[in-house]
DNA sequence: AAGCGTGCCGAACAACGTTCGGGATCTCTC
DNA sequence: GAGAGATCCCGAACGTTGTTCGGCACGCTT
């Protein structure tokens, strides 16, 4: 056996092709999956099987409308932390994801030191967390806010070239 | 029966736990779910077909680990445009979505009028990225490169409350 | 109080998930 | 170059699940 430390056997083809597939639908039934691919479902199962344990398929998640979600207004928030130590950068970054309002939290190179992916019930609510919780923490040095205009994002990423 | 538009029947408790064990694990079988939520099969399927016919849930995604797709760098790319027309900000985000190396464009407020999310599959990848497709583009007047240390993210979302 | 609409349930059958034994192919080893 | 061993895939079989449908109960309307 191989060990848990990144994936020794690496991905072929057929992996591929079930991973782009559960992309597009991670609720389609396996044999449905296995008929797309031309193989048999007992073949399939086991390669999904081994995905999951090799910890190439992390999970499936339902996408939801993020307005029934009474979300509708999204945006980035950059802000820079002092001191830029390693203690303030973790507790920062757990405190953050926590709040319901936050969806993902970057720790990045450049001149601010987050960035921090927000969506709030409308701009008043979006208002009231920036005051409310983000500025009130005693590292925050700055911050500053992209409001969401419009997005196109993609649901399913293909395998990039190796070289 | 409603029309096509936003969702009049509004979300009760029960498509709420739906939506909300469908974040978690959209692959679990309709009886696990609904055994989870303590109804019948059948009314939880029809329940969950519902939220789909009203666009509540879009899909089902599997997750994958990104240095399995050869991805093992991240950015974010705020560029400034111009012109900054409509017709402009519309081909430019269509063309990038296009783009392999393209999680999720962001047309947003402030300096910046873009923001957009890039997985590549190191730094030198990263750098021919902007050079070679982003800085190519007559559009395109400035760029600044914010690459990604850390992360943490959520993946499902609670819904927020009304007021 | 009767009628109607809505939402939930349980039974039933077709479809599916999952296991397991076996066969084909490939790779070493001698 | 023949045999042993490992690997991968398949198909059959059985328990489990998906999906449909008729009916019941509850709440609203008139």
């Amino acid at each position: 056996m191989f060990g848990t430390l990144a994936m020794v056997p690496t991905m072929d083809e057929l992996d591929s092709a079930i991973v782009q597939e559960l992309q597009r639908d991670a609720r389609q039934t396996n044999r449905d999956l296995a008929r797309h691919l031309g193989i048999a479902p007992s073949t399939c199962l086991e390669r999904v099987r081994l995905l999951r344990a090799r910890g190439v398929i992390r999970g499936y998640h339902a996408e939801i409308d993020p307005a029934a979600l009474n979300r509708r207004v999204e945006a980035f928030i950059s802000t820079r932390l002092r001191p830029l130590k390693r203690e303030v950068i973790d507790s920062f970054k757990a405190a953050l994801i926590k709040l319901p309002e936050v969806m993902a939290v970057y720790v990045v190179a450049g001149d601010e030191d987050f960035l921090v992916h927000v969506t709030a019930q409308d701009l008043d609510h979006l208002h009231a967390f920036l005051i409310d919780r983000l500025s009130q923490r005693r590292e925050v040095l700055t911050f500053r806010s992209q409001i969401v205009y419009q997005s196109a994002q993609k649901r399913a990423y293909e395998q990039l070239p190796e070289a």
